[in-house]
DNA sequence: GACCAGGCACATC
DNA sequence: GATGTGCATGGT
């Protein structure tokens, strides 16, 4: 017998308990966040956040304003900073000419249209636009990460290699659309992988939640 | 010192 | 369409 979906997330919600994620102050923190953390430590992610918040340009004007030489400095620790630099730059242009750097009028948009628009965004992919939907504008969109695909092919749930689309859509189309449901799901199954996945590779015979 | 972390774009076949 | 590679710091 297969595990089901609601069922694993029951059980990862007893064991855990609640996440209240994302992590971060404010929605245009989380965005900031969701682009630096891309293959990225969270912990390294907080250094550079923390940079950026000292110098009090954690704010999507400001942040645009400086040099792409100084953006990259500030935000060192979280790795890969130049080319990040140039992502978060990328996306607060976007975040600027089409909403005027208001992230009550980004989240008024259509939510497929907006998803649409930060995949158009060079720098943002499906997990990265995803974390934005869902943590900062509290779309009921489902993400999908690294975590995900681990845990979910150990416990033969989706194919080795599966696509991303392929994956949220097995969420989407087996679960109630709900931000609160979405948000601890995926927390939790990061949660889980953190945990335990990482410590007993590669197979775990651990696991909570088998 | 190796290995990894809450990806993505781009080149090449 | 699939596969390989560059990007980089900091923790274990």
């Amino acid at each position: 017998m297969k595990l089901g979906l609601n069922t694993l997330y029951r059980r990862l919600f007893v064991y855990f308990g609640p996440q209240h994620w994302w992590p971060g102050d404010s929605a245009f923190e989380v965005m900031v966040g969701a682009i630096l953390t891309q293959n990225t430590s969270w912990a390294n992610v907080e250094k550079a956040i923390a940079n950026l918040k000292r110098n009090r340009l954690l704010e999507p004007a400001k942040l645009y304003q400086i040099p792409q030489k100084r953006l990259a400095g500030l935000i060192r620790p979280a790795g890969y900073y130049n080319i990040k630099a140039k992502r978060l730059r990328n996306f607060l242009r976007f975040l600027l000419e089409d909403y005027k750097g208001n992230l009550s009028s980004m989240s008024a948009a259509d939510t497929p249209a907006l998803r649409q628009a930060l995949l158009a965004v060079n720098g943002i992919g499906p997990e990265t636009a995803d974390s934005i939907l869902l943590y900062a504008l509290d779309k009921p969109v489902f993400v999908v990460d690294a975590y995900t695909r681990r845990i979910f092919f150990r416990h033969r749930l989706i194919k080795e290699g599966a696509a991303y689309q392929e994956i949220q859509d097995l969420f989407m189309k087996n679960l109630k659309k709900d931000v609160e449901l979405f948000n601890e799901y995926h927390a939790l199954l990061v949660k889980l992988g953190k945990d335990f996945c990482l410590k007993t590779k590669p197979r775990c015979e651990i696991c909570p939640i088998k």
